[in-house]
DNA sequence: GTCTATATACAGATAGAC
DNA sequence: GTCTATCTGTATATAGAC
C-alpha cells in the first residue's frame, strides 16, 4: 500500500528486497513502544533492536509517528474478537459465558493492557491514532456482541432494546473495574475461581434485565 | 512536609520565603503536564509558566518525577467525591440519580480526563504514582458509594450484598463505554438529555437487580 | 533563596559513501 | 537499498554569581 515495490515478480525480484527487514522493525518497534512508551522509545534503539541502521527505519517510515501509527494498525487489527467463532445454537447463557471469558482473556492480556495504555496516553498528541485504535479494537468488540444479542432478540431470546445499547452494558457489567485497575498497573486480586464466579454472576444478572422471562418494567 | 521553614513565625518571616513561588510551580507544572503529559512538559517550560527560574523549582522538588507526585497527588485530593453531601433521607433513587450524575460530571471534566490520561500513560514508568492515583480517586469514589449503599442495605432498602462489589456494578452501569470514549479522545455524541435519559435507565436497572421489591433469584 | 549560564547527554532526522 | 557519520535542537540537572 506504500510503495508496491515488487509489484511485477513478488517471488524474485530483480534488486534485494525489503520486507524482511520492514517487519523487523515493526515488530522491534512495537515491541519497545508496548514496553517503554513512544517517548521512551528512541529510533535509534528501535534500529539496533531490528537489527538495521536507522537511515532504513526511515527509509520504510517517514517519521516516527508513522511507524508507530502503523505499529497500532497492525497490532490492533491482530485482536480482531471472532463473532463468527461463537455456537449460536448453543445455549444462551453458555454463550455469554463463553463471551464474558473471552473479553476477560482479551483485556488481562499484557499486551492488550500495554496498546491501550499507550493509545491513552498519546491520545492527546495523536488523537487520529488514538480514534483509529477505538474503532477498530473497542468499538469492533461492542459491534460483534451486538450483532449476537441482536440475532438472540429477534429469535425472543432478549428482551427487545437497542443492541448496541446492551452490549455497552452486558460488557460493562463483565469489565467491572478490572480494566482501569488494569491500565493503572494494579494487579486485581482474585481469589481462586473468582473470575468465573464473577462471570456467572453478571450473566444471572444480565439475564435478571433482559433475559425472556424477566418481570415487566416496574416503571414506565 | 518537605522543610518546614518558617515554623516559628509563620506571619512575619525572618527571611523571604517561597510558598507563594512552590505553588506557583505546582499551578504551572499541573496544568503543562495535564495538557502535554510529562515527556512533552520540560522543566524550562515549567519555571518559564511558574515565572521562576529553573533552578528554584529544583530547589523544591528534587527532580522531575518528585514534581510530577507532588502535582498529581495534590489534583486528585481536590476532587473529592463527598458521601456526605448526599442527602441520605431521601427517595433511594433520587439519591442514586444525583450520586450518578455526580459521576458522569467527574469523569467527564477535561481537567479528571486529563489525569487519567497522563496517569495511565506513565504508569509503566511510575506505578507507585499511578498507584497512589487509584487509591486517593477512583477507589475512594468507589468506597463512598459502597458506604452509603451499605447503609442502604441496613435499612432494607437494598438487596443483601458485597457493598463494594454492589458500588463497581452501579458505578460500572453510569459509566457505560464513555469514560473510555473521552480517554481515547472520542466525544461521545450526546443527543438532547441523552446523559439523563442514560441515568434514568440505568437507576431503573440497577434497582431491578437490587431494589426490595426486586424477584427472588431465579437460580442458585 | 534566587538568578544566569552551562555541562552533559541524547533525541529525531539527514548527508553522503558503497 | 543500506550503512556510518553527523547536524541541529532540546532535555535534565548543576555550578557559581548576587
Amino acid at each position: 500500500m506504500k510503495k508496491n515495490i515488487h509489484e511485477k515478480n513478488p517471488a524474485r525480484a530483480g534488486r534485494p528486497k525489503s520486507e524482511e527487514k520492514r517487519t523487523a522493525i515493526l515488530n522491534a518497534a512495537g515491541d519497545l513502544f508496548l514496553s517503554r512508551g513512544l517517548a521512551g522509545t528512541s529510533m535509534d534503539a528501535v534500529s539496533e533492536h531490528a537489527g538495521v541502521s536507522k537511515q532504513t527505519v526511515y527509509s520504510h517510515f517517514s517519521s516516527k509517528e508513522d511507524l508507530f501509527r502503523t505499529c497500532i494498525k497492525n497490532k490492533v487489527e491482530s485482536y480482531g474478537f471472532q463473532e463468527e467463532d461463537l455456537p449460536r445454537d448453543a445455549d444462551l447463557e453458555t454463550v455469554l459465558k463463553l463471551l464474558g471469558k473471552q473479553f476477560l482473556n482479551l483485556i488481562f492480556d499484557e499486551e492488550v493492557v500495554a496498546m491501550h495504555r499507550v493509545v491513552i496516553g498519546e491520545s492527546t498528541s495523536y488523537p487520529k491514532i488514538a480514534g483509529l485504535f477505538f474503532e477498530t479494537g473497542p468499538e469492533k468488540t461492542i459491534n460483534a456482541v451486538a450483532r449476537y444479542l441482536e440475532s438472540q432478540m429477534a429469535r425472543k431470546q432478549l428482551k427487545q432494546d437497542d443492541p448496541h445499547y446492551v452490549a455497552v452494558l452486558f460488557l460493562g457489567l463483565v469489565r467491572a473495574d478490572y480494566q482501569m485497575q488494569l491500565l493503572m498497573g494494579i494487579r486485581p486480586d482474585l481469589a481462586e475461581n473468582a473470575i468465573d464466579c464473577h462471570l456467572d454472576k453478571v450473566v444471572r444478572q444480565f439475564m435478571e434485565l433482559y433475559g425472556p422471562q424477566c418481570p415487566p418494567m416496574l416503571y414506565a
